[in-house]
DNA sequence: TCATATTGTTGTATTTATACAACAAATATT
DNA sequence: AATATTTGTTGTATAAATACAACAATATGA
């Protein structure tokens, strides 16, 4: 199982699944599907929306858990 | 079409294909079929290979061709 | 050189990712 | 509130990733 972020990103950017979908060349189910965790992006995929999203594609995806805002704001004060 | 290093990075390792394998628990023809570029590996045995080698997966995988040696050198100089 | 291990090739089977359609449920817009 | 847009659900179809087997070709090592 592999984690990610694609609904947040996509809200942040004010995006429907229909115009990410359009933009990295997928049905808008498939975006669907990814934000529920029903399947995993290929690598292909994962790389467009990285893109897209210009972030690095571990930030997006993860095979383990992503932190709360919480836990990284924690995290970051005790590297302090 | 994602490219990939794994061939280098197993060869640097001294494994053979059943080792590298065995340690991200697919078969050893997978490894073959991805080294080969038959077809891609998944996100999540992307993010396997790329944590038992010990490099961030864009390290491992790209979605365009890798630099050669020469070329990263010409980069590094370039950039002097 | 002979034996063994590794890699390449072909072929079949299963699982997973993606596409697409229809329609219900929920949100947003006017 | 009525309408339109977005999201969720279910179901079917296809493509791509993975497993596994058999055997040929290459390389490694005694």
């Amino acid at each position: 199982m592999i984690y990610n972020r694609i609904k947040t990103l996509r809200s942040d950017k004010g995006l429907s699944r229909k115009e990410l979908a359009d933009a990295v060349e997928v049905n808008f189910q498939t975006i669907g599907y990814l934000e529920r965790g029903d399947y995993n992006a290929s690598l292909e995929l994962a790389f467009k929306l990285a893109e897209f999203f210009e972030v690095p594609l571990d930030m997006a995806f993860s095979p383990r858990p992503f932190k709360t805002i919480a836990e990284e704001l924690a995290a970051l004060k005790a590297a302090e």
